[in-house]
DNA sequence: CGAACCCTTGATACGCTTCAACAAGAGTGG
DNA sequence: CCACTCTTGTTGAAGCGTATCAAGGGTTCG
């Protein structure tokens, strides 16, 4: 058996916790647009147009951004924390589908299309969420095209990402999804090596490979006889980036 | 055994064949931007501006829209005919993902993001499509900020309708995927009945459906078992709409 | 007519889930 | 401090869902 170094999630994720709960205490920061939309920084115009408009929630962990079938009206981004997008069901305890860690986009469609939510949002985390309101922002965007350039760019990469996800759940088994996510959230330390912590319990990280944790831990441990990496808790160790990248195929 | 009466899906996808392959010959109508952008009709001066852009193919069956790993300049949209997203392989046959009948939007966007695109896109009959260079269109999307949101629109219109196919994908079986597949593509016919005729290829369903064309066979007997849709060739009959929902679920 | 497709059906094999049991921390309260 | 519970991850055995392989029938086309 490996020596498990579990030290608990909860620790880690307290670090995000916020000191109040007060509604408009920490304001958006220039650098979460940045982070949101994109390299050139706003100009002075448009972040105080989107600095008007903006709602900022503090979300406590457990607690639902938006919930399906409520109809949508906001563009919602999660700042701090973390949220996941996915299914409660009376069943319970919530199928969860993707996570969205902060800063990024959480629901840039529904409301475009004057459309419910598709799925629940609800925070993993205490998170710091915001929300743009359509109707206003449309009328904005109308005067800044550059500024609706970004956001049509930002909805382009999250078609990006979700083709990349059905063609895995298309043409992949479960050992070669884990190894393209480990890939995909590896941080390179040699020319050969690499190294992944872990951010989620694994049993998130399973449900969003669409695996149960029994088969997740089975898969990890495949990898580990293979020699490819080396699972101490929640840190993995890549100990051959290339054979990874060529078993977990395009 | 139930008479299939298997007029062949040749015949039908002939109705689409072109008399001749000018480039030029049957321009791009205003009726196919309204198919692309949605109701409101385009205005005169939108109209020109994108009918001065765009660059119009006749692409014969079998042959490559795009390809996958080739720098994306444009936005691709069907106007008549189907192409298949999805995967080519040295291996071959052709790994379908999506198909996409005109008129519609095909992608965009790999464009956006200045990168390769996603996928191969392969004409499956012979299709009228049509690209618009993105660095013109973005500078004409600037003036015409309207037209930029109807674009917005339609990409999250994308991420909707992914959402769902990877929604399917993780929580429901072959069967329940099929249920739902036959519930979106159906016309209705009464009140508890419904009508699909299909328009391509079982085995090109199955791909779509991620699973193969023998399981597809047997989930559709299985439907039929239960009294809930009858097949015959390409002709599907839906028997009992309420009961295929409630078992399609979400 | 044979060749090349397509869809179907049956038998078998495999991947992954499900169910049950267990170990290791973390939080709680005596 | 320990006993207790809750949660998480791990492991093994059994079972379901779907793929794979092989065979046969129906059409279309040369």
């Amino acid at each position: 058996m490996d020596p498990l170094d579990s030290r608990s999630l909860q620790s880690a994720h307290a670090a995000v916790r916020p000191a109040g709960f007060d509604a408009g205490s920490a304001l958006c920061q220039p650098s979460d647009w940045t982070a949101l939309l994109g390299m050139p920084p706003l100009n002075a115009s448009e972040l105080q147009a989107l600095q008007g408009l903006v709602v900022q929630h503090w979300v406590p962990a457990g607690s639902f951004v938006f919930t399906r079938q409520q109809p949508a009206t906001q563009l919602y981004a999660v700042l701090d924390g973390s949220v996941g997008l996915g299914l409660a069901r009376a069943d319970e305890p919530f199928h969860l589908e993707r996570t969205v860690r902060g800063p990024q986009w959480l629901d840039l469609a529904s409301a475009w299309l004057g459309a419910e939510h598709a799925q629940d949002a609800r925070a993993i985390n205490d998170a710091r969420v915001i929300g743009l309101p359509l109707q206003p922002l449309r009328s904005l965007l109308m005067r800044q095209p550059a500024l609706q350039e970004r956001l049509l760019v930002a909805l382009a990469g999250t078609v990006h990402s979700l083709t990349s996800v059905t063609h895995g759940l298309m043409h992949k088994d479960a050992e070669r999804r884990l190894a393209a996510w480990l890939l995909q959230s590896c941080e390179a330390v040699g020319e050969r090596q690499g190294r992944v912590a872990l951010k989620e319990r694994k049993r998130d990280i399973a449900a969003q490979l669409a695996i149960t944790p029994e088969t997740l831990s089975r898969m990890m441990r495949q990898l580990n006889r293979k020699g490819w990496i080396e699972v101490q808790g929640y840190q993995v160790q890549v100990l051959d980036l290339p054979a990874l990248r060529e078993f977990a195929g395009d």
